[in-house]
DNA sequence: GGGGGCCCTAAGCAAAACCTTAGGAAGGGA
DNA sequence: TCCCTTCCTAAGGTTTTGCTTAGGGCCCCC
């Protein structure tokens, strides 16, 4: 019984999918499923198993995973103590989605660090299903990205960042020709090949429910590493792009795109800052969040054009900023 | 960060010393320190140094020492949670004096097995400062021996069997020679041969607070494996050996051995049952103190001469049980 | 100032953990 | 019924644990 094989055992319950609890952690699936196969063997229950298209737990697995979480969250509070006893920086797990990592995330991080004394923020990347596992189970501090789908009980939302999205093809685009003030219909955009950051494929976000709506068939998504990388992409005629406006004000007409005059849109959605319930989350994450909530602060993102380049390590760790 | 490196600090922690962790745990020296070393690189911090001739805990060890004694207790309870959603038999991990453990222990421990479904017992030897940090840190359930020198608050302890210790030799020592009814003084010992079972080692042992009483060097004390196997070498005229009466009555003469009519003796002895305070241990561990202190098992314990035989495996691990 | 006890590191080894890719089994839905 | 998703096992690799014996350093105490 080792504290990885509780902590898959833990994030496979409330994800529900050994696939979800891989993609979380950032390994392959059946790292995880030995991981809970080994858990299995030693506890000797299943402690979890398929019911339908669903999990389930055995009885046994109801008792254990209550303990299993306890233990993992007791793990974070020994480094976090050891952390706080050696005047080593605090560290601060913050998630967000794939568009808040590449754009004013690390900004508006960095900025935090630098009023704050002595804290290190680690920044990865994830879907919003994944945000509210990592924070119930402590292995994140704050999360930020859109409204979650999943039930939201025991968490603190609070409102990020108000942003619109456009739609965005190369110039010579056939929809980019419509004469001044005309609008064209989103339907219309239904059999055009989509290019999107990873964003797109959480399926609580606005770009994901837009594709949806709009039964845009999977082969037909194309999903880069970042949206500057899709970009790129359409400014080659590759497809189309749903992008964050105030991101692409300075150089859009110089990167040979322009902003396709989509009826309905810009479509305007409200990032979310979240952590855990207020008595449950540490004293700095409350601080971040005040802090994010400022006028310092917002001024910090709406300014953003080019932050922090992201470098990928494994996911959904991201980059590592401190003070 | 491992859970073995966290129970070995929090074991040092409470022995106050690498070398009692690692007897208790059974392993070398180096094998506790190695991960001491492993931990501490990891928290960044010595966690424990010396001072002096003790141990003492950095501002971090103390933080982490709660965190981590935490999570070894939920550690055993998911074992535990575990057993009991699958019907397999409850675990009550007893540790007691080798004496206990050659003698009554086994025989008395079989006993409640039959009598108690469905609970698996496994005995382990230990001293009486090894038991109560085994008690607390929730490594063993019940332990049964001398009443420990240390602290013992936190810990419920009961009375369990009375026992006599006496001085035997081989018939043909000199010191049994003596007219009939004439006693001889202890201290005409003081330059004799002691032979004992591992018990002898144990500070808080009668056999071991008389050796102390009497100086007796360290060279001229001889530890065996068990009592039989210390009486078998004074049966060969090799020394002499502090017994418990009632387990030789039926074979002393036959095997060549007599008891010395040392004045004091027999000395009166009592052994004691323990668990944590009656709010933090399991229900099945109250249920053994219970029979233990019933008449059945005190009768069971006078009329015991050759318990099942202890089978060594590592140390403190001898011999398990089941129902 | 020399022993001796205690803790630590070094070196070497076996076992377990942990990761990957490849492919089989079981269930739900078109 | 077939396909597709999801989970699992198999095989093979590297890394980490965890243990040992051997030996060096430090501190207390005689």
């Amino acid at each position: 019984m080792t504290l990885t094989q509780l902590k898959v055992f833990v994030l496979v319950t409330r994800l529900g999918s050994v696939k979800a609890a891989a993609a979380t952690l950032g390994v392959s699936e059946p790292a995880v499923s030995q991981a809970l196969a080994a858990l299995r063997q030693h506890l000797g229950d299943p402690l979890i198993v398929r019911a339908g298209s669903a999990m389930q737990l055995t009885a046994a697995g109801q008792r254990v995973v209550g303990i299993a979480s306890q233990m993992v969250s007791l793990a974070v509070d020994a480094e976090q103590a050891a952390r706080a006893s050696t005047n080593a920086p605090e560290l601060l797990r913050v998630v967000a989605s794939s568009s808040i990592a590449d754009s004013i995330g690390p900004t508006v991080l960095h900025s935090f660090t630098t009023k704050m004394a002595n804290v290190e923020i680690n920044l990865g990347v994830a879907t919003a299903q994944q945000m509210t596992a990592l924070l119930h189970e402590r292995l994140a501090d704050v999360a930020l990205g859109p409204l979650p789908l999943s039930d939201t009980r025991g968490l603190t939302i609070q409102p990020l960042f108000r942003w619109r999205m456009v739609i965005v093809g190369e110039a010579a685009h056939r929809h980019a020709q419509h004469p001044h003030g005309q609008e064209i219909e989103i339907s219309d955009l239904a059999h055009e090949h989509w290019l999107t950051d990873p964003s797109g494929r959480d399926p609580a976000s606005v770009v994901a429910k837009m594709l949806t709506r709009l039964r845009v068939p999977d082969d037909a998504i194309s999903v880069f590493a970042n949206q500057d990388a899709a970009l790129a992409a359409a400014a080659g005629g590759d497809g189309v792009v749903p992008a964050i406006e105030h991101l692409l004000v300075p150089d859009l007409a110089a990167r040979g795109l322009v902003r396709l005059p989509v009826r309905g849109t810009p479509v305007e959605d409200m990032w979310q800052a979240m952590t855990l319930s207020a008595d449950r989350r540490s004293e700095t994450s409350a601080r971040l969040l005040r802090f994010l909530a400022s006028p310092d602060a917002l001024m910090e993102m709406h300014r953003t054009g080019s932050g922090v380049p992201a470098t990928r390590f494994r996911p959904p760790v991201y980059v590592t900023i401190w003070s």
